[in-house]
RNA sequence: GUCCCGUUCGUCUAGUGGCCUAGGACGCCGCCCUCUCAAGGCGGAGAUCACGAGUUCGAAUCUCGUACGGGACGCCA
């Protein structure tokens, strides 16, 4: 039997980081099963749902690499043999109501007149008996007679599903184990709404049917529904696929990721300057691990190592830290080209001009200090003064021009640069030393004071090819500036 | 309130009855390397395995209870 599983976002917003992760469990249990991955848009919800949350979805699947098999393409066309894939068209071509009225005709569900007022009534009457809310039942068993009267009188109605009340509903979840929940705690649910629209738990039933899927890996958040899925599963005589419930991830807190814990949409990853593959690598790490404990994962790996019996079923704190860790470590590993391909739009965008510069002398700055960056957005500030006029820091100021030795330091070297012909690293170090050397100047009480000169600050890449990169104009001429930011000691 | 689920270093986790005086990773601290900052190397601190009973020669691992935390109880998905 060939794995098939699917990821069923909603289109109410943006794509959630738990979402994310969410389809990226169900990709990587495809990939590794040499199964198909499928999406499918579950927009039931005519209020809610929007095109820009789809595209949203598109998009941030798409970045992360998140490729389906199967589904709706950003372009409007269908991939799959069971288009379409989005619900609400679905529903307007009748996939459900074939179903419901199947259902109804077997007497397995019924038509409910209760008003909002009355199913509030009933919900804060269970609740003051200190019972779980429950649908009363009051219209599941209305005679025809009554049913006609209800609607000429305009009521409308939703269809409900009689829920089977004897024994228990169980399953053998993945994650979990064995999971059971007593039939008589489970109610008679909406499976259409007055609009005609199916909800969501019997949409899904359906499609997940109807689309063969093996497996259902989701949130959690969804343990609690599925004895009512299992139920309509088996009252429209189908077998129920194998069920697995990951964790969600939380916050610092312990509570349920959201906004206050700060990004959560997956845009927002990326404007931060992470790069998909480490986000993906981490996010495999919430919730899963190998029997080594494996951190790093090399392209393809994950998709090869990936098991679901190693999903833990506690919820996982998401830790900034480790991610940024992991992020420099995929931005370190990153060639030259595509690291400079990746920083060009951070550094536009934060204004920095590089249109007079090769590519190649590009890609040699950025390379300077690529074992330092945690993330693509850290580059702009820490390349910007080989464009720009240095911007001195204050500690620089006091600490190394603060030095009696400083000015003097930075005229001899002014000197001997200015006889330099080769102006590349090797020479431009041993000019220092030696300038150094026969001044009776340590190598850092010349080094030190041509680092901040020219760049304003106390660190950076290492100092000799950073003059290379600079030319031979521009660092004489930030040396003579400098001289007079020195303070002249005293005597 | 009812139901369901969970609980190993601060965090992510390894661990499926003896190899555990509990291993790895992030973070933290120290040392080395060194023109600075990083990166890298080496080392360190950090978990009475939520608690309490029980089963067993032996329990982080099995059973039961307690506590705490989370989730679900919608014509949302």
């Amino acid at each position: 039997m060939t794995v098939r599983v699917r990821f069923a976002p909603s289109p109410t917003g943006f794509l959630h980081i738990g979402g994310v992760r969410t389809a990226l469990f169900n990709y990587l249990f495809a990939k590794k099963n040499k199964g198909t991955f499928l999406l499918r848009i579950e927009d039931t919800d005519e209020e809610r749902s929007t095109q820009a949350s789809t595209d949203a979805i598109f998009e941030g699947m798409q970045w992360m690499n998140l490729l389906w098999d199967e589904g709706p393409m950003p372009d409007g066309t269908n991939k799959g043999p069971d288009a379409p894939y989005y619900q609400a068209i679905r529903a307007d071509q009748g996939i459900y109501k074939k179903y419901i009225d199947q259902l109804l005709a077997e007497g397995k569900a019924y038509k409910c007149y209760c008003t909002e007022e009355e199913l509030e009534a009933n919900r804060q009457k269970c609740l003051a008996e200190h019972r779980p809310p429950k649908y009363d039942g009051k219209c599941a068993h209305l005679t025809p007679e009554q049913q006609k009267e209800l609607e000429a009188q305009g009521r409308k109605y939703v269809i409900r599903f009689r829920m089977p009340q004897e024994g228990d509903v169980e399953w053998d979840d993945l994650i979990r184990g064995h999971v059971k929940f007593a039939s008589k705690d489970l109610y008679d649910l909406v499976i259409q709404k007055t609009s005609g629209y199916p909800t969501y738990n019997f949409a899904v039933v359906v499609d997940d049917h109807l689309m063969r899927m093996t497996h259902v890996i989701r949130g959690d958040d969804h343990i609690s529904n599925t004895p009512a899925q299992i139920q309509l599963y088996r009252a429209l005589g189908w077998k129920e696929p194998i069920f697995a419930h990951l964790s969600m991830i939380h916050g610092p807190d312990g509570k349920k990721l959201s906004k206050r814990h700060g990004a959560t949409n997956v845009v927002e990853f990326r404007n931060m300057g992470y790069l998909p593959e480490a986000l993906k690598n981490y996010l495999a790490l919430l919730g899963w691990a190998t029997s080594d404990s494996q951190q790093l994962f090399a392209p393809g790996e994950l998709e090869e190592k990936f098991d679901i019996a190693g999903c833990q079923p506690s919820p996982a704190v998401m830790d900034p830290e480790k991610l940024n860790w992991m992020n420099g470590e995929y931005i370190r590993a990153t060639p030259l080209p595509r690291l400079t391909d990746l920083a060009l739009p951070f550094i536009q965008k934060a204004g920095i001009n590089v249109s007079g510069v090769s590519r190649e002398k590009l890609e040699g700055i950025i390379s300077l200090e690529q074992e330092k960056y945690k993330l693509l957005t850290e580059i702009p500030d820490l390349i910007r003064f080989f464009f720009e006029d240095p911007v001195f820091e204050q500690e620089a100021l006091d600490k190394v021009f603060g030095k009696p030795e400083a000015k003097q330091a930075l005229e001899l070297i002014i000197d001997a640069y200015g006889k330099l012909t080769d102006f590349t690293e090797t020479h431009l170090e041993t000019a220092a030393r030696t300038t150094a050397k026969e001044n009776g100047l340590k190598a850092g009480q010349i080094f030190h004071p041509i680092r901040v000169a020219v760049s304003g600050r106390t660190h950076g890449p290492t100092l000799f090819k950073m003059l290379e990169y600079m030319g031979k104009d521009t660092v004489l001429e930030r040396l003579k500036k400098a001289v007079t930011y020195c303070k002249t000691p005293v005597c």
